[in-house]
This record gives structure tokens, sequence and C-alpha cells, in this order.
DNA sequence: TATCCACCGGAATTTATGGAAG
DNA sequence: CTTCCATAAATTCCGGTGGATA
């Protein structure tokens, strides 16, 4: 049923970007300075989840770079400090600070590399700090493109009156599609992707259904299509719904993955408790805690970094928050979703 | 209505770890 | 080997929050 993964993967970069046109004129125009050799325009791009941003920047710079002499680095910066976002800068731009260069020195060896002009792509830039954005801004003929999902949240932050003017109305924001469009966005991936093809209507069904969130609507068609291949009948014939729910399976399944024990820990408790609140989640933790860390090398954490790995886990979709306060209660977002520790965490709870 | 309580989450601090330079 | 500087994770401290309680 599917003939090339690739298509469905993440990272993939379609020929042509549909229905995005206007907001690749805008960013197109910021960058268009770099044609003369002079610094590029900063803009600082929005949007929710899975709607592009990443995307756009790199077909628009891939477009840029066929006529202009340019640089560009794209930087995952979540979780980094100052130093981090230079350190990663830098090493976008192909060099290899050693890990403990003081920060000083970072900001000294980017000034010295950039000699041409250059964009930073700052992905995932929600908690950018001000000071790392004031680092670049010392730059010359470098520019920043933020990527977050408020723009509020970033500018309110930016103490630095240079670096928010160098923001502050050069806003760029992505929305979720309209169904028609994703589904057009859909439809070549079904060319390139799978050997049927799929009634349009279908399509859009899915497009409707993920709320114009491109990543999850490719996700969705993926999922379909391996649904369709098991059941042997019409990618058309598997309910929306059904691949919806593989798709995000998926998506949660990959995150859990990424975390840490601490996080499969309380995960599991969540899990196991169906809802759960604050204070007995403390006790059950507690209560396992010895056991389940008896033959590792970690060591039980205390409340407020078990607050962290629950908030990691919410913003990761795998745990859900009701309510405010001590009244909220924690419950898992999908409980097919298991973490291989599961066994201990039973086995000790008795 | 006012105060209390238990938890949330930001900020600062501590602890563990590791590469580079002297 | 020691010192310096860095990162990462956890802890400590504490103001904020809003329903519960007197």
């Amino acid at each position: 049923m599917i003939v090339d993964e690739q298509v469905f993967a993440d990272g993939y970069l379609p020929k042509r970007l549909l229905h995005r046109e206007a907001e690749v004129e805008v960013l197109a125009g910021a960058f268009e300075p770099t044609l003369d050799g002079d610094q590029p325009d900063d803009v600082l791009i929005h949007g929710p989840h899975g709607v592009g941003k990443t995307v756009l920047t790199r077909h628009t710079f891939g477009r840029l770079e066929q006529r202009a002499d340019v640089e560009w680095a794209h930087v995952r910066t979540m979780g980094l400090s100052t130093a981090g976002v230079i350190r990663a800068t830098l090493q976008a731009l192909g060099e290899d600070p050693a890990q403990n260069t003081p920060q000083e020195d970072l900001c000294l060896e980017l000034r010295e590399r950039v000699d041409k002009p250059t964009i930073v792509v700052l992905d995932e830039g929600d908690d950018l700090s001000s000071d790392a954005l004031a680092r670049l801004a010392d730059v010359q003929l470098l520019a920043f493109v933020p990527i977050v999902h408020e723009p509020e949240r970033l500018l309110s932050r930016v103490d630095d009156d240079r670096v928010r003017h160098r923001l502050v109305g050069r806003e760029l924001e992505l929305d979720r599609y309209a169904s028609r469009e994703l589904a057009d966005i859909l439809e070549p991936r079904v060319r390139h992707g799978l050997r049927t093809s799929v009634d349009d209507e279908f399509l859009e069904e899915i497009a409707d259904h993920v709320g114009g969130v491109a990543r999850k609507g490719i996700q969705t068609l993926r999922a379909a299509a391996e649904i369709a291949a098991e059941r042997q009948c019409r990618i058309e014939a598997v309910g929306v719904d059904a691949a919806h729910e593989r798709a995000m399976t998926w998506i949660r399944e990959a995150n859990l993955q990424s975390l840490t024990l601490h996080h499969h820990v309380l995960y599991e408790i969540v899990r196991d408790a169906g809802a759960i609140e604050p204070d007995e989640l403390h006790d059950r933790y507690d209560d396992v805690a010895t056991a389940v860390y008896a033959d590792r090398e970690q060591t039980p954490i205390g409340r407020r970094s078990r607050r962290n790995k629950l908030r990691k886990l919410a913003t990761y979709e795998l745990v859900v928050v009701d309510g405010a306060n001590r009244h909220r209660t924690y419950r898992a977002a999908d409980n097919t979703v298991e973490s291989p520790i599961q066994y201990d965490v039973l086995q000790a709870t008795g």
C-alpha cells in the first residue's frame, strides 16, 4: 500500500508548497536584502503545532539560496540556554566549538564566522531568552527568525529595546489550513507515497477531522493506508476516526520513548490509576519508588521535580490535566500507550 | 467574608559530570 | 593533576492561586 515512507516523514519537503503563497512572499521579502549582500530582516513566525512553520522557512530559503550568496542555520532551541543557542548556531554553520567554551568566546567566534548575509532560524523558540536574541543581534549581517507558538509570550520577555524593535511588527502568522487546502496538500502525498489513489472526499474528511493541522493530516493518511493494507480493503473503507487514533498513538509512543525513567514511572502510575489527584499520585510514587528504582542507576526524585516531569508529559500529550490547583487530576491521554516499565510498577503496587 | 491550605511553577541554587588549558 | 568553565538535572525557596473552611 505504501510505496514511499519518506513522503510521510516529518522532515519531508514537498516540491511545491501549496496554499502558503502569501506567507512565502512575506518571508522572501524579508530576505531580499541578501540579494545585494545586505543583512536580511528578522521575522517572528508563529502559529499552532504542525501547520508547516519549519517547512515554510526551509522552502523559502531553498529558493533564495539559488539567487543569493547567503548562509543559513536551523537551530532547535528548545531547552537551550543562551550559550547553548549560540553554540548550536555555530554548529549549524559547520563550526565545532568545545563543550566548555565560555559564552563570551562563543559570541566572538560567531561574529568572526559570519561574513556574509546569514539567516538563523530559531525553531521551537518559545522559551528563548532575551539574552540569546541580544547576542545574535550583535552579529552584523545576521538575521534571526524565531518560530514560536505565542508571539506575545516571547515579546513580553524581551527587555532589550534593540531586539524588541527588530521583532515588533515583523510577525508572520501561519494558521491552520482550511479543509479544502489540506486535502490539496495530501493529494500529492497519495500520488508519490501510495500505490493506489484515494478519493478526494476522503482526503477532505481527514483534513476536517484533524482541524487543518497538516502534520496530523499526513500521519492520519499514512495510518489509514496501513490499516487498509492490514485489512486488505480500500483506504476509503477505513474509518477516519480509527486512522486518526492510530496516528496519535504513534506520536505519543514516540514521545514517551524519548523521555526518562522518571517520566515513565509517573506515567505508569497515572495510567494505572485512571484519574488521580496530586497528593495520591505522590503517595503512590513514594510507595513504589524503592522497588522500581531498586536495580537501576537513578534514584527517586522529589515533588518539585515530579511536577516538572508531569508538565512535560502533559505537553507531549501523554497525560491530560483536568482542573486547577490542588483540585486537578491527572489521567493518561491514551491508555493503550504503555511504558515498558509498566510491569515493575504494577508489581510493586501489589 | 476572611483566612487557610495544598499545590503550581518561576527563579536561584546545589550537585554531578566532563572537556580544555595551565 | 588541578583549575576553570560549561551543561544538565534536581532541590530549595517562595509568591501565586482558588476552592475549602471557619
